[in-house]
DNA sequence: TTGAAAGCGCTAACAT
DNA sequence: ATGTTAGCGCTTTCAA
């Protein structure tokens, strides 16, 4: 089995501690003879050797490990945000745990418990639920958390996310300056901080335009509800000459449904969405959207953190990043 | 801070095992009376006890918690399979540790040993290197590992992936069906097993049509790769009257490369490649693809891992998963 | 029905 | 220059 510092020790006839100092380089600093250093490298080298962390862990209380927690990995936008994380995470030596709440309050506590339990150094978190509290308990508990995308404004709990009133306000001014006034909104999670806001900010703008009427519908982040919406959509007349989607997911569906129904884009219907990816470029219409800089959000949401983890308190904790609107072909003026 | 057996122990003037016992379930096993358990679970509630796993690992050895290593997260491939394994993986109460070796062994190796010093149960792993010496080593030191897309055929160390023969053979068949004979083919990592057998499948039925010329370019599977390398078959005349693309990664680069030198698919070139995804329905041209199985990929690299930590050997651990071919819109006979 | 003690692998304070 | 001891939080054997 696995080696440890006890099995070197019988080996070389060397206490454990010195073992422990000399596979930690601090064999010089305790000036420990180079004899006896080369025989604890060789003895190491034998055993294949490698630390157990757990006993580590356990001395220290630190795991150099972050969690992150999604409501869906299904979703391109956290897939995106989860490779993103892992990857500059990774670039700071520590690990990351990706787990997936799916959108359940429920198994984002168990989730959270189970992190806790683990000892994490850190959370990230884009919480699926209606409000803060649990993770404002975490907080208070010392452990470092930041929200990401999903945030509770009412808390001190640091966050980083898009300016998702700006986002909406940004689509819905370029859906009306090309004339557009009977615009369908297709929405995601209606409890969450992001909805509300790009629902506030679709109304607002609409409203500053001096539009009192237009169609929200929708009810979560999914590809199947933006196609029963669409479907359902595609009954009324009139039909909206302009549907705004609040996410990819709902994008896709609505794509989806749009195209069973020889309805075409832009020609029959204007078409714009939040989230930006890749394959948008190269759609039948390159597709119009609101990107999120989610780059950013998972630098900034990663800063933050290690300045909770080092007890360096920031000045600024909570962060809101200006999205870009990136003009394709779905967006005809009429 | 976080509260200890010790502390609900001091609190509630009872041992130590015993409180062990008591949040274990273990209570009535041991016959402890009603209100020793009440009071250790009062006790326990006020003081917010969460168990802290490290010492269950320490003592147990077990940490349930599995590590997938992937070659790169930007690829969408890799992505949605990190998605689906950190799914799955948590449906069976264990957590998974998500890194990224960016295509470099000396990463790959580094993290192997990070894991392995992390205590993982087991280990799923998409190599980047060009052979598996290092998988093997793990292997026999008992260590639950399987290799998915990524495998070495010498070893006996199980794997999960898509038949690459196969799948090329298909692609290349529909596009000789229809007609193509001068087909260029743009690879990915050219040491990768996968990439290997894709171009020995292309080789093979071209050739089993009696077409023994054919070009083979590019050099990784990346974006910037199939820009690149279109690019340059674009200054060659003749010009293939199709691409056969060995990913999804590739297949964006080489869609953007065609798009600014407005090279219309399939009426200018024909495009086929390898991965699905779902835009590729709603592309400008539908793509056709070769399919890979990812979501059982996953499912049966679980299975299998878990069978190895279980120590249940299962008779077959080496399974080739058969690919499917989409037609979409991206082939015109010719 | 409950507890004491040992031990998992490691580090660090305190010797010598 | 090296070793002894204690302790991180937990489970488990053995005892009472």
């Amino acid at each position: 089995m696995k080696a440890s510092l006890r099995d070197i020790s019988e080996r070389t006839g060397v206490s454990i501690t010195t073992v422990s100092r000399v596979l930690n380089s601090k064999g010089d600093k305790f000036r420990i003879s180079k004899e006896t250093q080369e025989k604890i490298f060789i003895v190491a080298k034998e055993l294949n050797y490698v630390p157990n962390q757990t006993g580590v862990n356990l001395q220290s209380g630190k795991t150099r490990t972050i969690a992150l927690i999604v409501p869906g990995l299904v979703n391109p936008f956290f897939a995106n945000v989860a490779s993103q994380m892992a990857t500059e995470i990774q670039g700071t030596g520590y690990n990351t745990l990706i787990t997936d709440s799916d959108e359940s309050i429920e198994i984002e506590k168990e989730e959270l418990k189970q992190m806790i339990s683990r000892n994490v150094d850190g959370i990230i978190i884009a919480s699926a639920g209606h409000d803060g509290s649990h993770i404002n308990e975490i907080d208070d508990m010392g452990i470092p958390i930041v929200c990401i995308d999903r945030y509770f404004d009412e808390l001190q709990v640091p966050f980083v996310a898009t300016d998702n009133f700006l986002g909406a306000e940004m689509a819905t001014t370029h859906l009306l300056k090309l004339g557009h006034t009977h615009i369908a909104c297709i929405q995601g999670a209606m409890h969450s901080t992001p909805n509300k806001l790009r629902i506030n900010g679709f109304k607002h703008t609409m409203s500053s335009f001096g539009i009192q009427d237009s169609t929200i519908t929708g009810s979560d982040f999914t590809v199947q509800n933006g196609y029963t919406e669409t479907l359902l959509l595609l009954q009324n007349k009139p039909f909206p000459t302009a549907i705004f989607t609040l996410s990819n997911t709902i994008a896709l569906g609505c794509m989806k449904a749009l195209k069973e129904n020889n309805v075409r884009v832009p020609e029959d219907v204007s078409l714009i969405t939040f989230d930006n990816h890749p394959y948008l470029d190269y759609l039948s219409t390159p597709l119009t959207c609101v990107a999120q800089p989610f780059q950013d959000i998972c630098r900034i949401a990663i800063r933050l953190l290690f300045s909770m983890i080092d007890k360096k308190d920031l000045a600024t904790k909570q962060v809101l990043l200006r999205p870009e609107i990136l003009v394709r072909n779905s967006v005809k003026r009429i």
